[in-house]
RNA sequence: GUGGGCGUGGCCAAGCUAGGUCCAAGGCGCCAGGUUGUGGCCCUGGAGAUCGAGGGUUCAAAUCCCUCCGUCCACCCCA
């Protein structure tokens, strides 16, 4: 039997209800934010995301989703929403816009990975970006925005982290800072982090080890090694935040794994810690429109997982409403009163009441059965002596009671 | 890529530790009947399982062993 690949999943109908929420929510929020939806491919040359999320990235390692379409053209299922987004600003021109452009988006993101709690091979983002403006107030905004997502979907107890991770003046510096200080403790190191010693330094500052926990915690900070302009930018964010009284906590130890992120990066966590929990992370990446090869552009967004959030939402028992089942299941016997359901279930939906017919060749006791588990208000009855009269009757499934009405007027009837 | 848990009809699940009484219990759901034309409760009956797959041990395996696959969780990494 074929099943869904693995780390993929099928939304089904019962689950429909909370990704509507979700999306109704994300997309009120974009409006009221002044953002406009972009959709991008699916799909993109694979050159795109290796320049853009960067060569020694795990996603550009060994995660992408890549092949060779038939014209020989190596193209890679979207990993992350970012890099395509900055591609269709700088394609279409929008850098002679009004900046900053403000762009948000919903769209499946591919990644070969080992599934697990929280983790899939597909998964969907819902995603928010803002290019073409340095200021602190936009960083603001955009980490506003992602805590007012976690709040209009109703979630609790969530954490706002925050840090700098400063930008290519200072980060080199930095970085140097980190690694002498490892260096003179690297037996202490876990085997993974001496690895990533040279290649990723920053990572050792949220490895699980116990042991290098508590390096991290005495290891040197980006946010007290900032070059000015990198200080002045975070500490007016902090200033906006503040006046925006969006609660959130300097984690020094909040790192990113794309390459592109500069000075702000941020992520939103769920009260209860599981290993794959980040509901939502974000980020600066002044550098990366210009490694697309377009002009010297900011930028700066966020994505939140969609199966993140409705996992959340569930969790946490917010009340979400269920898309409206079918209103009316025609119940008929005879072959002149099927011609009659048909026609009268077509009239229904003309004026917009959702009907249904029962299932052919039932018994009566059956197709009241039909009714009563999809949870319709009403049924119609046509049987023989209806259509002799050429009436229906209107059962009311709740209360229990019915009464025949002319054929004429069932859909008026219903539609009030 | 690494480590651990799990894998019995559509779903949940007993049985597996001490192999036979399991041609596999029960519940939900599904179908039919209990009313010549009527639901929800109740009652009766029914369909539906190569016990994840393959191999092995044994007189005998859902139960023991091996391999593989799938799934879940963790590492890695990330939304």
């Amino acid at each position: 039997m074929y099943r869904a690949p693995r780390g993929t999943a099928d939304v089904l109908p019962e689950e429909q209800g909370y990704w509507r929420y979700i999306e109704a929510r994300a997309r009120a929020l974009g409006q009221r934010f002044g953002y406009q939806r972009l959709d991008t491919p699916v799909f993109e040359q694979t050159a795109l995301f290796v320049r853009g999320v960067g060569q020694g990235t795990d996603i550009v390692e060994k995660e992408m989703y890549s092949f060779l379409d038939r014209g020989g053209d190596s193209m890679t299922l979207r990993p992350e929403g970012t890099a395509p987004v900055c591609r269709a600003y700088l394609e279409h021109g929008m850098h002679n816009q009004p900046q900053p452009v403000r762009l948000y988006y919903f769209s499946p993101a591919f990644r070969y990975e080992r599934p697990q709690a929280g983790r899939f091979r597909q998964h969907h983002q819902f995603g928010v970006e803002a290019l073409g403006d340095g200021d602190p107030s936009v960083d603001a905004e955009i980490v506003e925005m992602a805590w007012r997502l976690m709040e209009d979907l109703g979630l609790r107890d969530l954490t706002l982290l925050l840090n700098s991770i400063g930008d290519s003046e200072c980060r080199p510096a930095y970085l140097e800072h980190l690694r002498a200080y490892y260096a003179s403790r690297v037996e202490r190191l876990c085997q993974d982090c001496r690895g990533r010693l040279e290649r990723s330094p920053l990572r050792l500052l949220d490895c699980k080890q116990e042991a290098c926990q508590a390096l991290a915690q005495e290891a040197p900070r980006s946010i007290d090694h900032l070059c000015h302009p990198c200080r002045d930018h975070w500490e007016e964010l902090m200033k906006c935040l503040r006046r925006l009284d969006i609660p959130f906590r300097v984690e020094p130890r909040l790192v990113r794994g794309l390459d592109y992120y500069t000075r702000t990066v941020f992520e939103i966590q769920p009260p209860e810690e599981r290993a794959q929990s980040t509901l939502c992370a974000g980020g600066r990446y002044d550098g990366l429109i210009q490694e697309l090869g377009g002009p010297p552009t900011p930028g700066i967004g966020f994505a939140a997982g969609m199966e993140r959030m409705v996992s959340n939402v569930k969790g946490q028992g917010v009340p979400v409403p269920q898309e409206e089942s079918v209103r009316v299941v025609i119940a008929y016997l005879g072959d002149e009163a099927k011609g009659e359901a048909l026609s009268l279930a077509s009239q229904l939906r003309s004026k917009g009441i959702g009907a249904v017919l029962a299932p052919a060749g039932k018994s009566l006791r059956a197709q009241m059965r039909y009714a009563n588990s999809l949870g319709v208000s009403y049924a119609l009855i046509l049987g023989e002596e209806e259509m002799r009269s050429g009436s229906a009757l209107l059962r009311d499934m709740a209360k229990g009671e019915q009464r025949v009405v002319p054929l004429q007027g069932v859909a008026e009837e219903l539609a009030n």
